[in-house]
RNA sequence: GCACCCAUAGCUCAGCUGGAUAGAGCGCUGCCCUCCGAAGGCAGAGGCCUCAGGUUCGAAUCCUGAUGGGUGCGCCA
């Protein structure tokens, strides 16, 4: 697994920063670590001991306890002591804490912890006052983050591959957030290069086709449908005074005006999917500024750059492979396998200079941690660009770079061939027409980012159980359907009213598997936010929804389970206190993943 | 040839930054609707965590190598 390195320093150094937020193993770990120091200022451990990795997390089988700490097997060997003699001590002085039932040394070294019941009506009670709020941790105060990601070249709608970067990129970012860090969405269009003189071209055939002509759509160009109505624009801007003109006349400005019309329509695909962008940066813009000359003065102020010439590449030679002198950055003096181009034959830049100059100015724009969400056919590009902002930055700002699998496409279990040429391209319009945004954003997080994702229509489409997201959304909608069923009955359920029930007491194994899962989403929230894998809550909510689906089970053959209690107002606020808590965890969680919690499956 | 990613149940995949008896969904077998929504639940079968070494109290997890797959490899972005 991979981390944030900067935010891992972090994480250590401002462990007791927090929230007022109650985050339950954050609290127990706390109790812990005080009870090993005061076993240090005693004498039984050696003082300057490193708590890092002392944990404190659910045990494997719930039979074990509430909890388990490793603190004895961690600090065995540093305090020079046996992990079960460390763990009995440690145990008899966490036994001593209230909220503590029980401590047992188990296994190695294990110590298990039995918690008093009043935790959990605590936790259900802090859940509902909380509300959305519940959860969102303290781990990145302070710490600026820029996540971009899409950056699709603008010269065409966005396909099914730009939809997993986009949905992953913007939980990835609202995961953040909530986690506390200050985040900025951001998107760097590619308007700077070749690509956009033949978005121009293509679109000024378009534009002879709107004016009556026949289109030239020659190899090399786009031909897609969707250029028809930038055609149409165009002639409604100029008439038929473009079409006389030699291309010279009309490409720069045609460049524009046809960019211009991607981009809305790409902000238009984002928008249906729920993606805001804070920022959108334009390579163009960083043309006749200065700033790529200056990033690579930069660079060369520091010896990174030379003339030079490269050793082709071992194995099978390129065609028209030639030895040539060019301007190299040395990007292999921060790990990268050889020294990359900054300039082109015919003197332009390469791709790579603009980018070092954009990423260049998120680091002056003072980011603390830039996060790039690439596909994974730009694998080959994330030493060079790291190699770069390590260099820009002297070391101070880390670029993490996310890698998203490609999406294999699949139609009625079949693989799916996308083709421009063949016509079976499949846009982010078809998918979320067909599938909507939420089903689509839900099923592209069920999957970690580096691993490739199955797309089938058929089963995406499918209203079913096979559908983790209608499984999550339906265990929302049960819980809105109970409150609704209260209402009727004229009981006051607000959240406020709920927080002051007097709760199950003793709670049923059901529930309390149920409110043990509620207490794990803070300590959820950080893991899944350290390790920048948004799926982690995707994963979690299947089985906190699986959760609250086997207490509604248990209702079918236990009475006093059910959430209703006919006529007994006091014990129903008492149930729905419980499902309503889980409800709320549930919509927090949906709304990092930008997914609508129901509030009735229809 | 080199770099990066991946390899866990029949299939698709999780596995909480090294912990206890490795989990879920699908599929398979058997149960559960005069009962708050069965779009569901419960139980069962199913594993040499690709292979071989190494690190240590302890490895699916970390290291090395092998095998198999994906992606990429100067003047595309």
């Amino acid at each position: 697994m991979r981390t944030i390195d900067v935010a891992r320093g972090l994480w250590q150094g401002r462990a007791q920063a927090r929230t007022n937020d109650m985050n339950l193993f954050f609290d127990i770990r706390v109790a812990v670590i005080a009870a090993l120091d005061e076993m240090v200022s005693q004498g039984v451990l050696p003082a300057g001991l490193d708590y890092a990795n002392v944990a404190v997390e659910p045990p494997r089988d719930p039979l074990h306890g509430d909890m388990a700490t490793n603190a004895a097997m961690v600090l065995a060997k540093p305090a020079k002591a046996k992990p079960r003699d460390i763990a009995e001590g440690l145990a008899e002085k966490l036994a001593g804490d209230g909220r503590i039932v029980s401590a047992d040394v188990a296994g190695p070294g294990f110590i298990n912890l039995r918690l008093d019941p009043g935790v959990w009506a605590e936790v259900t009670r802090d859940v509902l006052k909380s509300g959305a709020d519940y959860g969102r941790s303290a781990l990145g105060q302070g710490v600026r983050v820029n996540v971009e990601f899409v950056s699709a070249n603008p010269t065409g709608p966005m396909h099914v591959g730009h939809t997993r970067g986009a949905v992953f990129g913007d939980a990835l970012a609202s995961l953040l957030d909530f986690a506390g860090y200050d985040v900025t969405r951001e998107y760097y269009i590619n308007d700077g290069g070749a690509q956009v003189d033949v978005l121009a071209r293509s679109a000024y055939e378009r534009y002879r086709e709107a004016c009556g002509l026949e289109p030239a759509i020659r190899e090399g160009l786009y031909p897609g449908d969707y250029l028809i109505p930038v055609g149409a624009a165009i002639k409604a801007k100029y008439g038929r005074e473009l079409l006389e003109k030699p291309e010279e006349d009309w490409l720069a400005e045609l460049r524009e005006f046809a960019t211009e019309q991607m981009m809305d329509m790409i902000r238009g695909d984002l928008a249906s999917l729920g993606v805001k962008m804070d920022v959108f940066s334009s390579e163009k813009a960083l043309y006749g500024t200065g700033r790529i000359e200056a990033a690579l003065q930069r660079l060369e102020d520091l010896g990174l750059i030379y003339e030079g010439v490269l050793d082709p590449p071992k194995g099978k030679l390129p065609e028209d492979w030639e030895e040539r002198e060019q301007t190299l950055f040395r990007s292999t003096q921060f790990g990268d396998d050889v020294d990359r181009p900054v300039k082109k034959s015919d003197g332009g830049w390469t791709y790579f200079a603009p980018d070092i100059a954009y990423h260049w100015t998120k680091i002056e724009r003072g980011f603390d941690l830039l996060i790039d969400v690439f596909g994974a056919d730009h694998g080959g590009y994330v030493k060079r660009m790291k190699a770069a902002v390590s260099a820009l930055s002297e070391g101070k700002v880390t670029l993490d770079i996310k890698l998203v699998q490609l999406v294999k496409l699949f139609k009625n279990g079949e693989p799916f061939k996308m083709s421009k040429r063949a016509g079976t391209f499949v846009t982010l319009r078809d998918v979320v027409e067909q599938a909507g945004a939420d089903v689509t954003r839900f099923h592209m997080l069920t999957r970690k980012n580096d691993a490739p994702l199955d797309f089938d229509f058929a089963k995406v489409l499918e209203q079913s159980k096979d559908n983790p997201v209608f499984y999550v959304q339906y265990a929302h909608a049960r819980v809105c359907s109970v409150l609704r069923k209260a209402q009727e009955a004229g009981w006051d359920m607000s959240d406020a009213r709920l927080a002051q029930a007097e709760l199950p007491a003793p709670w049923h194994p059901a529930e309390l598997e149920l409110v043990k899962k509620i207490a794990e989403y803070p300590r959820l929230i950080e893991i899944a936010a350290r390790a920048s894998e948004p799926h982690r809550v995707a994963f979690y909510l299947f089985d906190l929804a699986s959760d609250l689906h086997a207490l509604w089970n248990r209702g079918n053959d236990v009475p006093e389970l059910r959430f209703l209690q006919e006529g007994d107002e006091a014990a129903s606020s008492a149930k729905i206190a419980l499902a309503r808590a889980c409800a709320v965890v549930i919509s927090s969680g949906l709304a990092i993943l930008g997914v609508t919690p129901a509030e009735e499956m229809r």
